[in-house]
DNA sequence: GCGATTCTGTAACATTTGCTACACGGGAAA
DNA sequence: TTTCCCGTGTAGCAAATGTTACAGAATCGC
């Protein structure tokens, strides 16, 4: 699908100045990708720097043995600090990015990023945007695994998603829980099974609804 | 005392241009900090961007309840990402920043910052280097918290702090490498003495000696 | 329907980490 | 010297998390 300059204009008229939404038409590639689709693996050499239309895509860090941790998400016109950073010297990606849901968006070539930050102030001031709100985002996640308990980062993934999707009932086994939180499936069972009978959440298969008492 | 552009030569020849390295002795502020001078705390306004050119500083993040965690060390001709990306609309600082030794730095004023982006290439690629190793820090501090036990961490924090300084010998109390770790000073005197048990460390008070066989 | 697969529940136990309490020793201060 | 503070060692128990093992329920493909 080719980009279309009055489409660009309703989503990034606020953001963006005219002759950068001409380029961006010119050069940006939309793409539509379903959930679970992998974006982005580690050792994935980047060529391109997504900017989000709608869905969301989730930023994951694994280790060496295959264990993985959430690190964030990106949603509205969110875009990637980590590829960001890997245009200078073209490196590999060291996180996973996998859509969480259906998601629109646009990739922009890598050399582009920086050509721009000079010639256009709407799109240096998003980089930099971009990278302090990614910042933010990971010194989230530190404060979440080092100096909170299981239980409270399941609650606190639980309340993440639902301001992600706008629901409150999500379609996810314990065992993805479970890789988002960096434990075993077991261990997000048992306090799955503990938030339930504390009324906080109710459980099918596929399938937890978050109750209004653990919404914060 | 005022910058001279020879001295600065000296220091960023291979790195910055001539131009930029005048308006550095311009504006730029040189500083020297003792061992234990706190540079940052959470809430402060960011006034300047720091660049080190010798010693290093410690950056840590703390949460409410006063724990803190070590996220990276800053040595060399690096800078703090963290700083950097405050400068967009004066964000209040969210981190730690305190010397770890006698350090020597430059202070940047935040306006510079932007300004130069565009007008130096070779700033431009400063500041794109540093949100790079910044990114790569704090995936580090995650892949320690998030995937390895606290003994693994202690030896890899030890490791750190002797690539960091050079020397095999510290002078540290159990509990501040307890705040490192964010936990608390039994923990990590059990934990040392188990590393001493093993013939990885020798301890004397206020000293730590990191012997050949835990090096990695 | 029926077997296979996937998801969930749960018990039992091991390991890791946190916390409390106290003892000891070195060295600084009086 | 004596006292006192700080840093360390360590026991003992509590809590949190990891691991193994297995059973039953839901769903899918045939």
């Amino acid at each position: 699908m080719k980009l279309d300059i009055t489409f660009l204009h309703q989503q990034f008229g606020k953001l963006f100045e005219g002759h950068l939404l001409e380029e961006l038409a010119q050069v940006g590639n939309y793409m539509e990708v379903e959930e679970g689709f992998v974006l982005m693996r580690p050792g994935g050499y980047i060529r391109s720097v997504p900017i989000l239309l709608s869905g969301s895509v989730k930023i994951m860090r694994a280790d060496a043995d295959g264990r993985e941790a959430l690190l964030y998400y990106l949603g509205g016109l969110d875009s990637c600090a980590m590829s960001l950073t890997c245009c200078i010297d073209r490196k590999q990606s060291e996180i996973t990015a996998i859509a969480d849901e259906k998601t629109r968006l646009i990739a922009i070539p890598v050399e582009k990023v920086e050509e721009w930050v000079c010639k256009y102030p709407s799109w240096k001031h998003f980089v930099f945007m971009t990278y302090q709100k990614r910042f933010e985002d990971l010194l989230g996640a530190i404060d979440q695994i080092a100096f909170h308990k299981l239980d409270e980062r399941l609650l606190g993934l639980l309340n993440r998603k639902m301001k992600q999707c706008g629901c409150t009932t999500f379609t996810i086994t314990h065992e993805e829980l479970g890789q988002e939180l960096a434990t075993s499936r077991e261990v997000t069972s048992r306090l799955l099974k503990q938030l339930e009978r504390l009324g906080k959440v109710k459980l099918s298969r596929n399938k937890i609804e978050l109750l209004a008492t653990a919404i914060s």
